[in-house]
DNA sequence: TTGTAAGCGTTATCAA
DNA sequence: TTGATAACGCTTACAA
């Protein structure tokens, strides 16, 4: 084991002082072309790494952005991960990965350590649960320490000073249900991820209102409020579309679902889109590939992460701008899981 | 903007020395309770967190990994990250994510600010191109730092002192290909991703091996050896399907191959498995929602991720056995895209 | 049990 | 243009 090359290695070598190297190094004007050439020179000969440690506790800024996501598993991220990356790592900027799990505390450790960390932001996919917990606290204290935050995907509705990237989910879903029922269907269902999470109530509510516009009727029974389990969620769906009086539609609120619908109407042996018609969220490239191919609710997400992480480098370097809040529109994608309904 | 509170804050607070604070904290012995509670109960009135450079830069301990990943957006990853997470978590170790892209310039960007930042071992499928060039020795310098390496998915063959997990890849293709002679195929071809990468050119030797072995004819042109941009990929695919004399069964080497197969078929209208067998490779749960479901290699990746991290965890806790190479078995999902001739 | 002081690798201020 | 020195926030001998 060999021991690690500081600037004080290259200061002995060259039989200079450590704050000539420095400034050599870091490009700071005051140090001859001729030493700076034989610093860099040395530097590299000796395998020079600058300790981000020294460096950060030293100027406070880190070149680093913590990304919290709720869920590492879903498909989600993989886009937005890579719409974040495009924007960072030309700037030079890296990202901590925090996968929270839908765990109130594990992101409050994360929070807490990626403030310790000195990161120089946050972009994050809140917490907060049907109780209405969540770490508001926390958020704000990083914030009054200087650490911007940019919120995406879901709020913290008591917070009003952060900004936002999110999808218009009220739009999304209402567009969802007014498709169906253009194509004739009254009777239609809904599986909800689980309750209390933003992006699923904004989506519930787009539901609702929609179902109120367009006078269709919304029976309690057919709308799954948490489909976290997935098979007591395929017990409950297998209940309802095994009665007479079934929907002839059901809406999805994320990809996990759309694979649970999808299975549970293969294991009842129903066709879709002839005796079910089936309408996704959140697209993955095999989707139309699937059989049928699934109508699916589409948000832009690899944009988000683009848009995510520029609010965010945008504040890093001090703008001071109003709170920005930006609303993504979703797309339908129209495929073969949703039948046309002739008579009533 | 407040300042962010230090361990002097709570010293002068209490009116103790910053050392004492430090040991209280750091539940070192040789503080009395009393004040050790009294520390604790400024520490969060003062909503003190530590500041993990200057610790760092102390103890050169970070309690923090890196991950490098060549591609970010493959789904491989999501449940390789979960596997990490899950041994990581427990131990407070956090990862970082860095995404190379295929990129040896970035590859090399992110080792030596891993090695800058001071985590304490990483886990890294390396990268490595048809000329052979690697970054081998920035990995040889981590180790030689201190800093122990793990390779998952993927070796550097000339680097033979660094624990890795891989599958088995050359007896995953055979076992595919021997699948498919079982099902009366004789006429076989295969779609490399790229070139170079290891997995790639192990299951490349798996498939010429497995057509050696059961005498089966290696027809150059069914070979395509480069799918990176699908579009070039498609029409060589199209020519090759085209063609009177044209392979019956098609093997892919991951799941973008088995996409892009799955989607040429379709355009040319080929019933599969009627007219075209399809064996993927990686397996995403829609696999088996696909029209026909996809009979896939799967490789078990989370499984690897943990016995990735698991390894690394040892390292660092200075276990001193000899090399680990763990190698991973394949398991053949076998569903409904492969057809079983009866004739010649 | 507590305090003092040195030092981890940098950068920034000031003086030479 | 260069060098000495202090400081960032923390840990850790060693002394009290």
């Amino acid at each position: 084991m060999t021991k690690k090359t500081t600037i004080k290695d290259i200061a002995d070598k060259l039989e200079v002082s450590p704050s000539s190297v420095s400034r050599a190094l870091t490009n700071e004007p005051g140090v001859s072309d001729d030493l700076r050439e034989r610093v860099f020179d040395a530097a590299s000969r000796l395998n020079y790494i600058p300790n981000s440690s020294a460096k950060s506790l030293k100027t406070s800024r880190s070149k680093t952005v913590g990304l919290i996501v709720s869920d590492i598993r879903n498909p989600f991220f993989l886009d937005f991960m890579s719409g974040v990356e495009r924007v960072l790592f030309p700037r030079e900027y890296k990202f901590i990965v925090c996968n929270t799990g839908e765990d109130r505390k594990k992101e409050e450790i994360y929070i807490k350590w990626l403030i310790g960390q000195g990161v120089e932001g946050i972009l994050s996919s809140p917490y907060q649960d049907g109780s209405n917990e969540n770490n508001a606290l926390l958020y704000r204290r990083a914030m009054k320490n200087n650490i911007p935050v940019v919120f995406y995907d879901r709020l913290l509705k008591e917070i009003k000073v952060i900004d936002s990237v999110t999808l218009d989910n009220r739009q999304a879903i209402m567009n969802g249900v007014m498709y169906l029922r253009e194509c004739g269907h009254e009777r239609i269902g809904i599986c909800l991820h689980r309750r209390g999470i933003y992006t699923i109530e904004e989506r519930y509510a787009g539901f609702l209102k929609a179902c109120e516009i367009l006078r269709i009727e919304v029976i309690e029974d057919w709308i799954i409020d948490d489909a976290t389990d997935p098979v007591e969620a395929s017990k409950r769906l297998k209940m309802i579309l095994g009665r007479a009086h079934r929907p002839t539609a059901l809406i999805s609120t994320n990809q996990y679902i759309n694979e649970l619908l999808l299975r549970v109407a293969r294991e009842l042996k129903l066709s879709v889109p002839g005796e079910l018609s089936l309408m996704g969220f959140d697209d993955l490239s095999l989707n139309d590939l699937v059989d049928p191919p699934i109508t699916t609710i589409r948000q832009p997400v690899s944009d988000m992460g683009k848009i995510a992480a520029t609010l965010l480098m945008g504040r890093i370097d001090g703008d001071s701008v109003d709170r920005s809040t930006v609303v993504l529109k979703a797309e339908l994608l129209k495929r073969e899981s949703v039948s046309v309904l002739s008579g009533p």
